[in-house]
DNA sequence: ACCTGAACACCGTTCAAGT
DNA sequence: ACCTGAACACCGTTCAAGT
């Protein structure tokens, strides 16, 4: 109480796990995961950089901080009524949707096994739906493995993901690369030359991704189950 | 010759890039992509750490080739009498063998585009079976992408890929929190909490990975084509 | 041509100290 | 309880200088 009334003085949030993790989040959008530094947090809240080590054991706390406020951002609700392959299509899809709000945090998902309540609740549903698909624990696990790593690379591998104008100098430099390749050598290369160096239709590309995942899960639910 | 000679004196090799980026290798297979520092490459070269800016012209471009030295690695011989489906698995596996031979590299090779005579030749074995199996040259290209970004998380994401023995105890550790779990909440994932937490059979999780990527790939082949 | 020395602008993190 | 100051051991990189 007093406390928030100091806030609405001064103008100022004190810090709480909360507010930096918002920060580490928008600073990660707007600028990309490599600015996502300490000091530089810091700086942007106003605040000295051992502040964080209050309310963060080290980097790799907040970071999971990062991928827990994540999860909790994806809608967990599928309908059960659905057969599983339809309720494995939403449940990725809206995954998607948030790494798509996030695209340089991806890379954090796959690496780092979260623990909180909301990614525990979509793990535990995305296992349930493989279960009864017909895969035993063992590969249910892994397909849960291979369709996170698969939206998360699907977004970060995106060309164009990357921050800034520099990335269209790049995005452009690379088509003039491949288009300046021997066909006789590289045929394939040089006929893919745009599609390798940029996104021309995101929906088509995020679409297609998802089809190619769900299509082998599903593939490989018949040869086992 | 003269410095061949002087060599065979001191018994120190002169640093050329072959030299550095080997040592790179090892130095990520022993410690982890982690160690691989400037600072410390040179001090295991027995040089100044700005000895290799002679070489390279910063930390990217000695990545680059440290991707490039792994794509020269990779077979890329298919038997082309074959039919596409057996030639993408011959070049797959081809692949996924020297992944797993350097798995702490494997983030790189996803992460970065080469462009060395190896890298794309590689590439264009690949696109061009995805072409003859009636791919788009758009979708061949996007299939590709997913199959390298496969290949690498199934050589990063699997469970004991950490170096040391620390990583036992967090396999340990992270078992034992799935294991106690709620089950009536979690259900699937205390049934699951084995292998979540750790590999039973490298040579099954490494088989049934790459069966589910070629699954996706045929069935929407045959989709598509 | 190939390497060194000194310096700069960054990191994450610890530990004692302030309020 | 929450934050600061000073310090430590690291980074990548530039630039002038040595041989």
């Amino acid at each position: 109480m007093e406390r928030r009334e100091r806030m609405a003085d001064t103008g100022k949030t004190s810090l709480t796990p909360r507010t930096v993790i918002e920060a580490a989040l928008s600073l990660a959008d707007s600028e990309g995961l490599g600015a996502v530094t300490i000091r530089r947090l810091a700086t942007d809240l106003g605040v000295t950089p051992m502040a964080l080590y209050w309310h963060f054991r080290n980097k790799d706390d907040l970071l999971d901080g990062m991928v827990d406020r994540i999860f909790e951002k994806i809608d967990p609700t599928v309908r059960t009524s659905d057969p599983w392959p339809e309720q494995l299509r939403t449940l990725l899809g809206s995954m998607l949707d948030v790494l798509r709000s996030h695209p340089s945090t991806a890379p954090l998902l796959s690496t780092r096994s979260a623990t909180s309540e909301s990614s525990l609740r979509i793990t535990e549903t995305l296992l349930d739906i493989l279960r009864r698909g017909g895969f035993s624990p063992t590969e249910a696990t892994q397909v849960a493995r291979h369709a996170l790593s698969t939206l998360t690379n699907l977004v970060s591998a995106m060309p164009g993901s990357a921050l800034g104008e520099e990335s269209e100098d790049a995005q452009r430099r690379a088509r003039v690369f491949l288009e300046s390749l021997p066909p006789e050598r590289y045929p394939r290369l040089v006929e893919a030359a745009v599609p390798l160096s940029e996104c021309e239709d995101p929906e088509g590309y995020f679409a297609f991704g998802l089809d190619l995942l769900l299509a082998g899960i599903e593939a490989t639910a018949r040869r086992t189950g």
